[in-house]
DNA sequence: AGATTTTGCCCC
DNA sequence: GTTCGGG
DNA sequence: CCCGAACGGGCAAAATCT
């Protein structure tokens, strides 16, 4: 029997239960869309308490039983994992991973052995516990376990198991620890990574660079070691370029194409489990102790590692499973996907399930992603490309430098405007660097990556980094970056921020763009915010409600919130590029190959002044239009180009929250955490944070924050919160039965100031609730932490009443009056520079 | 068939 | 999205 | 400044569960 929190709840509960939608407010604010009909019935809290202290499940492997005995599908057979033979006999990935000799593995087996890693010897009886359990040197420190011991019957069932795996946690939280100065250490030996001319890349080599990559931290390192392994590839295995360079970015294709892995958590806990034949359970706390499932699954190995060898793994082999796996869709494909992922990891030796693992999380965690792939990759052609002009050995060190530097530069110009290897790498290898811009050229039809900016803490930095420049401010609309593609062919495609093809999100978009182009238009790219919009009202709508929106093939008949594009910047016009031109011109070029169209097409609006109090008043006139601040842009001369992908000093952004003193900051109690993950291993990574109802009494749950805090803090926090962890959520505490509850629960000892930059009805928290909806609470967008507030106590926290203020205070600007035509046209200021 | 859970180089 | 921290 | 890695709320889709 569990009540735990939710005795005192449940009477409030009941009481919401009055059905029927409130008074339909006739302003289009956020809760009238959201509070469409029914709300779901409330909660079943009480049942699904503790649920997941449930024993073992053995259930997964029948799955995958009973899936290989169906095994119809189109696809090819199963492949079922046994771990005992793995006969190459299905899968067409096969042949790719050929012939191999096995010829290495000893060096890294140094690495290995100086670890305190019990690699255990093959002890076929024993269970891997036990193994562990005789190879640790760790001394037992039996403090603390005790204090959370006194929890209560109900938790008793799967007590026994529990401490049986103490030990072993901390065993492996102590590795988890040693680990990086283990590999720093051993960055001195030279891993053997090469292999015969024209082969498969073997995947271990792949996994050693990355070994040594997470061994450091400078990132010169990484970047030589990337290009050492480049420079290998390309010598000996040129064609395995390209899926090599997939496997480091994490990718299986091209953004825009938009093969996802459709793996999470959950499903890699259950891979992991299936193919070493632990429990789930020990899987997720072995999960949460060492923050890091690769090396749960690296360490998990071991015990049943079958008595020959597997095959050993190519870099072609893993990448076409994965993308194997990327396509496995329909009934049952999670089971099929279990079974690919289990393949891989019984063939991995040494350190590589732990990067395969890393790899489907979509983290490789190594200080290593695109911009320094990118890099090693410009470097590694130089150094190879030696009939060309920045190649050959004989070049100095000044002069290697510079081409390095150049052919970086060229590198990342050229990815930026055609963000696709598929065609880069074939060019690279086949060109000279200097000409690849010729080859790879921006492709109207191909998003390129949208510039970014950077954010802005006080009015009077813009000033700063603006000095002598003209600049222009824009709003800065809150809705969806929509990077329109037209063809003179007439195509089109609407692109999002990341590259991913959203065509199918807004038909009505396609079909409209003729009508707002100016005779002489052929073909463009726009860089566009897409905006919900009231048609009625001709005012703007939150970003909530815009993510209403469905998303794929949207048939226009159904759509229910429309869009307003608000363009801003053109790219690229009548088969040319407008990425060099200043903004001034490309803005002007917009303006007159463009017309807007009431609620469907805008300009963003725009001010030209650098006078402070314009700027401030022109901020406050965005943020009254429903909008989150402004862009601030330099205008003129060189600095003024699209620079794609670079979060460049050019394009700045203010908003409310930034500023200091403006904004919603709230004083909220923290009253629960969750455990660390990568570099938060061994403190809390996130908090639980509660507002307080004076009436009720109660604290409720208002948001997770996880960011904001310097490593010192984080520390503190844990060191200081780990003192009041108490078993199980005070009755107090109202938290709702659809967020996910901590790991752990903290009686109500701190208030911590949080800036929000807005509020929205949530689904999952409960703070306010009954204010402003009947069921949902209120939550906090964009949380992030600012300081403790010593001076108060929980009680004193923001109240329910405050939060369902800041919440109609926000709502009534939106709504409220005044801000039709926000979006408006045209230069509305008339300011001289 | 409807509720629930998981996922997303999701969007912000 | 925001923020922190190493290089 | 650049880059990577921690972490936030909340939505529709897809898959699974009941």
């Amino acid at each position: 029997m569990s009540s735990s929190k939710n005795a005192s709840p449940a009477k409030k509960q009941t009481t919401l239960n009055f059905g029927g939608s409130s008074t339909a407010p006739e302003q289009p604010t956020l809760s009238s869309f959201l509070s469409g009909g029914k709300d779901q019935k409330k909660d079943k809290k009480g049942d699904k308490e503790n649920d997941q202290m449930e024993v073992d499940k053995p259930e997964l492997k029948e799955d995958l039983e009973t899936v290989a005995a169906e095994d119809k599908k189109r696809k090819r057979p199963n492949i079922i994992v046994d771990s005992s033979d793995d006969d190459e006999t299905d899968d067409e990935a096969e042949d790719l991973s050929h012939n191999m000799e096995h010829s290495k593995i000893s060096s890294q087996t140094i690495v290995e052995k100086s670890t305190p890693t019990p690699t255990p010897a093959p002890a076929k009886k024993l269970k891997r516990e036990e193994v562990k359990s005789e190879d640790v040197e760790v001394k037992d420190e039996p403090h603390n376990i005790a204090s959370e011991e006194d929890e209560d019957e109900e938790i008793q069932q799967a007590k026994e198991e529990e401490e049986a795996d103490e030990r072993q946690k901390k065993e492996d939280k102590a590795v988890a620890k040693k680990l990086a100065s283990v590999f720093t250490k051993s960055t001195k030996l030279e891993p053997e990574t090469s292999w015969k001319k024209g082969e498969a890349i073997p995947y271990s080599a792949l996994c050693k660079t990355f070994e040594l990559c997470e061994g450091t931290t400078k990132r010169t390192e990484i970047t030589t070691y990337m290009v050492k392994l480049f420079k290998q590839v390309i010598e000996l295995t040129p064609d395995g370029l390209l899926e090599l360079l997939y496997l480091c970015i994490n990718k299986l294709c091209p953004d825009y194409e938009g093969l996802e892995l459709g793996i999470g958590e959950t499903l890699l806990m259950k891979a992991v489990a299936n193919s070493t034949g632990r429990s789930m359970d020990k899987i997720k706390s072995d999960y949460r102790d060492t923050g890091d499932l690769g090396l749960v699954a690296k360490n998990s190995r071991g015990a049943q590692r079958t008595l020959f060898a597997a095959k050993k793994l190519t870099v072609p082999f893993v990448f076409k499973t994965l993308r194997t796996i990327a396509k496995i869709s329909g009934q049952s494909s999670q089971a099929q996907k279990i079974a690919n992922i289990s393949k891989l990891l019984v063939a991995c030796q040494d350190s590589e399930a732990k990067y395969l693992i890393r790899q489907l999380e979509g983290k490789l965690r190594i200080g290593l992603a695109e911009q320094t792939i990118l890099s090693a990759l410009a470097q590694a052609v130089v150094l190879t490309n030696k009939g060309m002009h920045y190649g050959g050995s004989k070049l100095s060190e000044a002069q290697r430098e510079q081409a390095f530097t150049k052919a970086v530069e060229i590198v990342k110009a050229v990815y930026n405007q055609l963000p696709c290897y598929d065609m880069i790498i074939p060019a690279l290898l086949k060109y000279p660097i200097e000409d690849l811009a010729d080859h790879c050229k921006m492709t109207p039809g191909i998003p390129l990556k949208p510039m970014l900016a950077h954010p802005t803490k006080a009015l009077t930095e813009i000033l700063d980094r603006f000095e002598n420049r003209r600049f222009t401010c824009e709003f800065k609309y809150d809705g969806e970056r929509a990077q329109i593609h037209r063809l003179e062919d007439g195509k089109t495609t609407v692109y999002s921020r990341n590259s991913e093809n959203m065509s199918g999100r807004y038909p009505d978009v396609m079909e409209k763009v003729a009508q707002w182009v100016a005779p002489e238009t052929t073909s463009f790219i726009l860089d566009c915010e897409a905006v919900a919009w009231d048609r009625e009202k001709k005012c703007i709508l939150p970003f909530q409600v815009l993510s209403t929106r469905k998303r794929k093939d949207v048939k226009e008949e159904d759509i229910k919130v429309q869009v307003c594009i608000f363009a801003f910047d053109c790219l690229f016009l009548n088969g040319e590029s407008l990425l060099q031109k200043p903004l001034s011109e490309r803005r002007e070029k917009l303006r007159a190959a463009f017309v807007e169209t009431e609620g469907q097409f805008a300009f963003a609006r725009h001010m030209d002044s650098n006078v402070i109090d314009d700027i401030q008043s022109f901020l406050d006139t965005s943020i009254q239009g429903n909008c989150e601040g402004l862009m601030v842009k330099t205008f003129d001369g060189e600095e003024a180009s699209y620079e794609p992908s670079r979060r460049s000093r050019n394009w700045l952004k203010v908003k409310k929250d930034y500023l200091t003193g403006i904004g919603d900051s709230l004083d909220l109690v923290v009253i629960g955490a969750f455990h660390g993950r990568g570099k938060r291993t061994g403190v809390y990574g996130a908090f639980l944070l509660a507002c307080y109802d004076q009436d009720k009494q109660e604290f409720q749950s208002i948001c997770k924050i996880g960011t904001g805090f310097s490593e010192e803090a984080l520390q503190t926090h844990h060191d200081f919160l780990q003192e009041h962890v108490i078993g199980r959520p005070r009755r107090d505490y109202l938290v709702g039965p659809n967020a996910e509850k901590p790991d752990v629960w903290f009686s109500p000892v701190q208030v911590w100031e949080v800036l929000a930059a807005d509020l929205s009805i949530s689904p999952a928290y409960m703070a306010a609730v009954g204010e402003i909806d009947k069921a949902k609470g209120i939550s906090l967008r964009f949380p992030r932490f600012i300081r403790i507030r010593d001076d108060k106590k929980p009680e004193e926290a923001t109240s329910s009443e405050q939060v369902a203020d800041f919440y109609r205070r926000q709502s009534g600007n939106t709504s409220g009056g005044g801000l039709e035509q926000v979006g408006g046209t045209g230069v509305d200021d008339d300011f001289e520079y």
